[in-house]
DNA sequence: CGGTACTTTGAGGCCACTCAATCAGTGTGG
DNA sequence: CCACACTGATTGAGTGGCCTCAAAGTACCG
């Protein structure tokens, strides 16, 4: 039930609730460029097949995106998610020139701005260009992460690191307190971004659940209960991670 | 045999033959920037352990270096490997914000400019930011294909492809004509980089041998027989993957 | 010639996969 | 209001790919 592209875009000028917080300190001609180019979308809209469409910038405001590459047989790895306050730049950055595919894991805000102004602005302004940097070391950062784990490492790793990566970089945004989110995910999707199998997924996270780790609410609703024990799970050390997978620091 | 950084280094003005293709066309402050940052290191050096000296962008002239990170038990895994041409910046792209080691794999000529001074030129050199952009760009491209591979892919399939991104750099920089080079790297090496044993990338590589696709000679010299099937078998489009991977399109 | 580093090959085990069936939640139309 | 369909989670059974352990072979070097 993929849509291709909502082209019928919904240009949301009522409200300004859309200022996420790594974007309140920046230029009004950067808050500008961004607001004339918002568009919303529900979840699970593909707004970029591999190579489709060359040439736009996304500032995601609002909902998740999931960037991805599948291989021939379709398998699918999820290389990214992106939550409010990313960039997605296909030609320079979080994506590559192309072969990605860029799709909504929930109802969403995203700026989406033609590469050419995108740069042209980018000249002119030295603040998002440091905003841009930024952003990107703290995708290469988490990406880095979790092929450390794709590569070596556990289900119950993965899966850990997933975890606390999330809720990391949500809280740092603003959401999801003490450890309760929502993933807007499904198992299936969860799988894919950390190199396993749905049934796989379900049987780790059970475990984590039985062990008292974590507990699991109504679809994908995530509560962590002891984050150190997670932590080591994951192999990580939280108050170092933090400094490393967030942009804003 | 790790060397701890030799801060010894050897500045390396006798002959240019260091300029690399993709420095070729950039200003001559440029070209001045990295000449007096120069220097050279012995293969197997550690430039930089995590975190550890913050400010530095490693620019490669000559020889292989690898970006990785480890496990609390000692796992490691290879995030990228950088050939002349590429550009480290651990504070903003290719290894982002720390907790990434980086050493040589064989030896090497590097710049390795002081953040600040980095931050400062690039700030007046917009052709210099236009290559950075380009450089990430092509970095990030690979490590999603990696990634891909990572997550779903098979043993073949890893292995095939880290051959053939290897070897399309290395011509892209004008190295091993026609499907023959050489890797620095030991099959412990090559299996931290996509994500196997050394055990089981020898029979991966041995059974590609006997296939007929490869040919190995003493100490990792390759000598690709049947691009195409190894493209199969990586489950890639040679030409599709050319333009994504290589930084000087 | 012994030492070291790396590759190669065998044997056996485990983790994650696939296949498949069941269950739970949510609509949807009659 | 209920039967039906549909999507996603859960659990079991069995398999296979990659791992580990281990031993032998090869090249290089002091």
């Amino acid at each position: 039930m993929n849509h291709i592209c909502t082209t019928h875009a919904v240009p949301n000028d009522t409200m300004d609730h859309h200022s996420v917080k790594p974007f309140q300190d920046m230029s009004v001609r950067f808050t500008e460029l961004l607001r004339s180019n918002r568009r919303s979308f529900q979840g699970g809209t593909i707004l970029r097949i591999e190579g489709g469409d060359s040439g736009s910038v996304y500032v995601v405001q609002s909902g998740w995106l999931a960037v991805s590459k599948s291989m021939s047989d379709g398998a699918r790895q999820i290389v990214d998610i992106v939550l409010p306050g990313g960039i997605i730049n296909p030609s320079s950055a979080d994506a590559s020139v192309s072969s990605v595919q860029l799709e909504t894991l929930s109802i969403s805000t995203v700026s989406v701005v033609p590469s050419v102004a995108w740069a042209r602005f980018l000249e002119t302004d030295p603040q998002a260009r440091d905003l841009v940097t930024l952003t990107i070391a703290a995708a290469l950062s988490r990406m880095s992460e979790r092929m450390l784990r794709l590569g070596k490492g556990t289900a119950q790793a993965r899966v850990a690191y997933a975890l606390i990566e999330l809720c990391m970089r949500l809280a740092a945004i603003g959401g999801g307190n003490g450890g309760v989110y929502h993933l807007p995910l499904t198992q299936q999707l969860l799988g894919e971004y950390v190199g396993l199998s749905s049934v796989h997924v379900c049987r780790t996270m059970r475990r984590m659940t039985r062990d008292g780790v974590i507990t699991m609410s109504d679809h994908m609703n995530i509560l962590i209960h002891d984050l150190d024990r997670l932590a080591e799970i994951a192999g990580i050390d939280v108050e170092t991670l933090k400094g490393q997978i967030i942009g804003n620091a």
